[in-house]
RNA sequence: GGAGAGGUGGCUGAGCGGUCUAAAGCGGCGGUCUUGAAAACCGUUGGAGCGCGAGUCCCCGGGGGUUCGAAUCCCUCCCUCUCCGCCA
């Protein structure tokens, strides 16, 4: 969510700057509710005063033995005209912060300017495709041909976008995981957690699925009359959730968490789009790297935990490239993202197995998550940041298609044998 | 699933219809004393919003209700704990 601020006092700047990814800003809507918002509170909050004042003094009338009669008569109108203010005031807040959960971040100062995901800016490249001597298979054909990946038993138990991995593949990605949790946790610091894969409507409003993005998530509803709950998109909003509503102590900081789950997308909107293989699934799994750090920090620290997405690339010796998101392509709560590409060869192209973003604190105001600022002592939002650490599934393809050979054979990289009893072949 | 007990400020814990803008203790911070520290003593110490301002309003698990007035009474939901049952 926007600091409130802008969205009263400096509506015309945030509209220029929202416009910068495309978002046209309701400025008429919002100035005229702001409006209404100030004189309906000061005359709910002066009715309250009067009210607050006469009570008090009726109690002590009773206490004195006197008859509050005439006090009594003097109130009696008032909650009639107080709930009426009480009432248009929660209307207005309501309506104002519909509008405010619905309303994307503001992009940084240094996210390119474009009107889709061509205009993303190529910011730098490490590893080189490699020169095949044969025509490279694409990973169905590899997982195929290994008896070790299954669309169709997928299909058949639960439905299209599942994969069935059996035997070697299973164990691929198992070791991939260990192998990216082991790097993060001894190599750059992060706190492995394991967390919650069903989560409440609040965390996902924290995080900023919610309310815009329902038709994304896959639900649980009606489950004995409780709650709704939410199978999570991402380890990001179990993760993150941690600190909602908490005063972190600065001490602390910064907190760099690390977890591995399966995510969940409903993946409304994508028809036709990557059906074939594991590329875009109903669920997958993936590490994902968390970090909650003071504002001064925030772009330094995107920059670190995007370097640490990258060193599982450069382990794995993968082909890849980093891209900075022009406004067009920027996600609903970032202020700006990174996206680590990696090269298939199938495709002949780089395709995401990560996106870094800083959301400033975009997220933490929304979940109000802070820290005490040891200068003041007063407390104030954090900034929070996620990347993938990486995308497993999309990791797996990669590692296929890269590492194959003229007879179908997958040589297991060189980080991951001992993940793997030290086999240097599937 | 059944029965019961609870959720109050960083923590413990009092308050059970009217100066509660919540007692007390612990912890934190500042000070006095001290070569320094401890102890003792004194002071101080939650958060959010509105208003140009004097100021004002809200928060005792969440939501709703009763009342001139709710931490306190009623309804409802959530959570925690104990016992029984079931279960990995």
């Amino acid at each position: 969510m926007l600091d409130p601020h802008c969205l009263r006092t400096d509506l015309d700047k945030t509209m220029q700057r929202l416009a910068v990814r495309g978002y046209t800003l309701d400025v008429t809507l919002l100035s005229a509710l702001e409006t209404e918002r100030k004189s309906v509170q000061v005359e709910t909050e002066r009715l309250r005063a009067e009210r607050n004042h006469h009570s008090k003094a009726i109690g002590i009338a009773k206490a004195q033995g006197k008859d509050p009669a005439s006090l009594l008569a003097a109130v009696a109108d008032l909650g009639e005209r107080l709930s009426v203010n009480e009432t248009r005031l929660v209307e207005i807040q309501q309506a104002f912060s519909d509008l405010a959960l619905r309303i994307p971040n503001l992009p940084h100062a240094s996210v390119p300017l474009g009107r889709d995901e061509k205009d993303n800016v190529e910011v730098r490249r490490e590893g080189r495709p490699r020169a095949f001597a044969f025509p490279p298979k694409d990973h169905v054909a590899l997982g195929t041909a290994l008896d070790a990946m299954d669309f169709d038993v997928a299909a058949k138990i639960s439905g299209s976008r599942f994969v069935v991995l059996k035997g070697r593949l299973a164990q691929l990605q198992r070791a991939i995981i260990q192998f990216m949790l082991d790097l993060h946790t001894t190599e750059h610091g992060y706190t492995e957690l394991y967390v919650p894969y069903l989560v409440n409507a609040e965390s996902l409003r924290g995080t900023g699925q919610l309310p815009k993005f329902e038709e994304d998530l896959f639900a649980l509803r009606h489950i004995e009359g409780r709650a709704d709950y939410y199978l999570i998109p991402t380890a990001e909003v179990p993760v993150t959730n941690l600190v909602r509503g908490e005063i972190v102590e600065a001490v602390r900081l910064p907190l760099k968490y690390v977890s591995h789950t399966p995510c969940f997308r409903s993946e409304a909107g994508s028809y036709g789009k990557d059906t074939r293989g594991m590329i875009r699934q109903h669920q997958f799994e993936k590490v994902e790297l968390v970090q909650l750090v003071t504002p001064q920090q925030s772009y330094a620290a995107l920059e670190s935990l995007t370097a640490n997405a990258e060193t599982v690339l450069q382990r794995l010796d993968l082909p890849y490239r980093v891209v900075a998101l022009c406004g067009a392509d920027l996600g609903f709560s970032a202020a700006k993202t990174y996206d680590l590409e990696v090269w298939l060869p199938s495709q002949g192209c780089y395709r995401e197995v990560s996106s870094c973003s800083n959301f400033e604190d975009f997220q933490t105001r929304r979940m109000v998550a802070r820290f005490r600022n040891p200068a003041t002592g007063k407390p104030e939002l954090l900034h929070s940041l996620n990347g993938s650490g990486l995308a497993v599934g999309r990791t797996l393809v990669a590692i296929l298609e890269n590492y194959q050979e003229h007879d179908g054979r997958i040589r297991v990289p060189t980080a991951l044998q001992p993940y793997l009893r030290g086999i240097e072949h599937l």
